[in-house]
DNA sequence: CCTGATACCTACTCGTGAGTAAGACTACTG
DNA sequence: CAGTAGTCTTACTCACGAGTAGGTATCAGG
């Protein structure tokens, strides 16, 4: 496609988006290794020094990518939860939250978590850092239910669990994008809210209020 | 460490296997791409040549690994279940052999699940067929269950749930190697049997015999 | 002790991709 | 219409890794 010869002038501001927007493209379609810096230049309209002058290298490049689109995960759930709710409809909410964003946001959720978390050193921090937070705000939600989990740990163990549970649920919805948001959300708060046992007697958990 | 000048003449399926296990350790600590033929022919204490001779090229190698350990896997869990029971203490079996093949095989697991689920292609395909033939597993132990679930599909999904909470609660795992097995699988076990709605309340799973 | 056959090696070719040098175009500012 | 700051390019260097050519050591049977 190389048609155009030399790219119309921008500020760089606009230029330092349109790069980070081709590199979360071409990151989660091909992978840290396999995505090559010419590449991602050639889908950001611009040349290749252009990205080592404004972004660094590839490496500074990839983390960059990780943090700008956690930073707008966390802050899409942040926004979604509703608290001094119930916590089965604080747990609602926040799910609902997620899913939605991941659903709405493939690319990113891709570059984030399916390729951050097999790059071992500095990106897996990243991660880990946004999973942690994660995982203490369901650990809150928990802790505040007043016949919590005897332990404090343990309470971390099953946030862990479910954030895990969440993470994972998100991934395999990746192979059968045909599933709403709001079927997949429910399903795995039926799961973890519910149970199996309760689950196979025909308790279902009901949203609040239907819709 | 290039200390030997010449290896030691074996048979050749011994060295298939020496390069077998050679290539497992390599590609789960550095990933595929990131992995080289020369670093996984000093491994295997042998040269590059012998690699290509015998295994073919490193797409067929890495596909080969992949074949070998999901096998290996999916016969440890299918011997450790125990049929003819109740549906919680095949669950309750399943989870033990599942997290106890996953912490003394590590690497296995990583170069199973990690790797070969972030490599398009040929190796997610081994990946998709392992893990539906788990989900099927857990969709019929549901199903079983009396009053199960309304639809198939439903089950299906369920199963697929609780298989990807596995999955990724042994991801977790990876990060977290103090815990023992029977903790990890009992946590699981509680959470999507009983669900946090009974957690809460202190309703708590207990296997059939306290050892 | 010759003769395959099989295990094994050193030493290359060759493509690809990260990162850079050196300069050209545009636009504002005096 | 300089001069200078910021945008953008072509055209390299250089390392690393997949895959191979061509040869050497060791064993098994005659």
């Amino acid at each position: 496609m190389r048609t155009e010869g030399r790219a119309k002038r921008l500020p760089r501001a606009v230029r330092e988006r349109q790069i980070m927007d081709a590199a979360v493209d071409v990151f989660s379609r091909l992978g840290f290794h396999a995505a090559s810096m010419d590449e991602i230049s050639e889908v950001a309209g611009i040349s290749k020094p252009m990205l080592y002058a404004y972004l660094g290298s590839k490496e500074e490049l990839f983390a960059t990518c990780i943090r700008r689109e956690a930073t707008r995960m966390m802050e899409a759930i942040a926004t979604g939860v509703e608290p001094d709710q119930e916590p089965d409809v604080q747990l609602w909410s926040g799910l609902r939250a997620f899913f939605g964003f991941v659903g709405e946001n493939r690319t990113s959720w891709m570059v984030l978590h399916r390729q951050a978390s097999t790059q071992g050193g500095p990106f897996a921090v990243e991660l880990t850092d946004m999973r942690s937070r994660a995982v203490s705000l369901v650990a809150a939600l928990l802790t505040q239910s007043t016949k919590a989990p005897a332990t404090k740990l343990e309470a971390e163990s099953l946030a862990a669990a479910l954030v895990g549970a969440g993470e994972s649920l998100a991934e395999w919805w990746l192979d059968h994008p045909e599933e709403p948001a709001g079927v997949v959300a429910a399903r795995l708060m039926n799961l973890v809210w519910m149970g199996f046992g309760d689950l196979v007697d025909g308790n279902v958990w009901h949203p609040p209020s239907r819709r």
